[in-house]
DNA sequence: TTACTATATGACTATATTATCATATAATCA
DNA sequence: TGATTATATGATAATATAGTCATATAGTAA
């Protein structure tokens, strides 16, 4: 888990989307899935990218993988704090899918 | 400049030699060249990665380009300024980096 | 058991990034 | 002037990353 493997986590659209869902708390697959329009392939991979720079973790659940941000890393890095913090927020795209997840929730769409 | 683009510039260990470097003060596209190993327009190339990014500048003089970080840029995006003061140079190579270019300046083959 | 849902992954294609070589441009210097 | 030095860039090759489709696995539920 060095830096240039975090920083090549990150250097990423969609997976800079999965982080700004994940911020609120953990997520299944599918919810991240149907909240970004990605397909599901692909969303698993970005997540794997993701906890392979250890940036998010992960646990089973009966047939569900909830994947959270991995706090351990948020200390170790603390400028990565900095950047779900302060600056996902403030792209348009994330605030969009923040709007979109939260209806989800309502709705009782997520798992 | 969006933040996706600097993370991008980022994402390379060969860059993140760079910005170490650069973080003592201003260097021309040959001192950065010969300090870190690299071709002459590989080292450009990156250098106008980190440039389009906003993260560098740079001001011609006489026939050299000299490059330094963008304070504008740092302090816009302040987790930059953790990840150059903070994280490069805890990596080896970054402080391997470091000492030759001392000895460079010293021994006067800098620019 | 069979059907269904969630997730991961092999094989592949598409695309992006990095590195290299040759060469162009511009400044300096003898 | 011609030679030299510093830098940038076109063309291309090498490599890495992202995305897709089909399929495998595992858990759940009827």
């Amino acid at each position: 888990m060095d830096i240039v493997q975090v920083l090549k986590a990150l250097a990423d659209e969609n997976r800079i989307r999965i982080l700004n869902l994940l911020k609120t708390g953990e997520l299944c697959v599918c919810d991240i899935e149907r909240t970004l329009g990605l397909q599901q392939s692909n969303t698993s991979r970005h997540l794997n990218k993701l906890k392979l720079a250890g940036i998010i973790d992960s646990r089973k659940k009966s047939q569900w993988v909830y994947f959270r941000l991995n706090d351990e890393t948020f200390l170790k890095f603390p400028f990565l704090s900095m950047i779900i913090n302060e600056e996902i927020e403030k792209l348009p795209v994330c605030q969009a899918d923040s709007a979109l997840l939260k209806m989800h929730k309502c709705t009782g769409i997520t798992c």
